[in-house]
DNA sequence: CCGTGATAGTTTACGCGTAAAGCATATCGA
DNA sequence: TCGATATGCTTTACGCGTAAACTATCACGG
């Protein structure tokens, strides 16, 4: 399968999972960080919220938001704890299903989504504006490729 | 300090820290994934190990491993301990300094190193070759502009 | 020698991720 | 209608990340 000549191409490849790791990392982190100091928040509640102010009615059963959140079922239910302990969203029943859950965002919810939003795309705006306009869109054109790779290959090797 | 003709710029580099967060996790989930079924492993392990099998004498101080592996030194004594009731490495004494844990790949964890880099490497070059060889070092460049410039910005901000 | 401060690791408390088991409720075919 | 099965969410057990407090050791100037 894997001639001679193909080999290494796969060092960059490991370089490249290396550099691509590290940078979100790194990403990740920044942004937590600054989303602690100022709000109680991490990028992950700033995440709920974002979906939630989005939504119709600003509320979204609690499986629909696990789609969009690369995250499990059972870690929502905990995150949702705390962030309604805090005041941030509530829960409510559905109308027609006993099971779900409607999760919406309070006013406080909303008013704390807003001034994260805020600052977080200043933020963002700082940081890639080291990159041209075209090597952002690169950027994001390369990394989509590498995604929807793996989905190919996550699938396959299911 | 933001002009409007900016603005539009930051729309792009929230897309494009969403792109780059997405892209790791799904990276990191393909590679925990399939070290988990197969070897005991993460990614985190295999960094460590890796680490140490590169070391003269293969073992370092842990507060070097911890300097190569963005984590902070209190996880990684959990991590370590771990790995050491895996039978994967060994804690010794400096012989100098007696604050120093020396951390040691054991042969059994040589061994378990040398199996999952090749797997590894492969799974990568899958990954990555559906980029060109551009491309990739494209990537790889825009990445470590990114990095550097968080790390000018933390730098700053603190 | 002895305090003072730096350094190496550990411990603790917590956030946040997973997988797997469990519980209530819906749904559908016999 | 009733049992099997599916679905939505929670619970539990665990891995792995952080920050902050603590302990032990070292190194240095008095």
């Amino acid at each position: 399968m894997a001639d001679r000549k193909q080999e290494p191409q796969s060092k960059d490849a490991v370089r490249g999972e290396l550099q691509l790791l590290k940078c979100a990392k790194r990403l990740e982190q920044f942004s937590t960080g600054r989303f602690r100091d100022g709000h109680g928040g991490s990028l992950t509640r700033f995440d709920v919220l974002a979906n939630l102010s989005r939504a119709p009615g600003r509320s979204l059963p609690t499986s629909e938001l696990a789609s969009n959140l690369i995250s499990s079922q059972g870690n929502i239910t905990r995150l949702l704890d705390r962030m309604e302990a805090d005041g941030l969203i509530e829960r409510g029943s559905h109308h027609a299903d006993r099971r779900v859950s409607v999760v919406a965002l309070t006013d406080a919810g909303q008013r704390s989504f807003e001034s994260m939003a805020g600052e977080h795309e200043h933020w963002m705006g700082e940081i890639f504006g080291v990159l041209g306009e075209n090597e952002t869109r690169q950027l994001i054109r390369l990394l989509g490729k590498i995604r929807a790779r793996i989905d190919v290959l996550d699938e396959d090797g299911a």
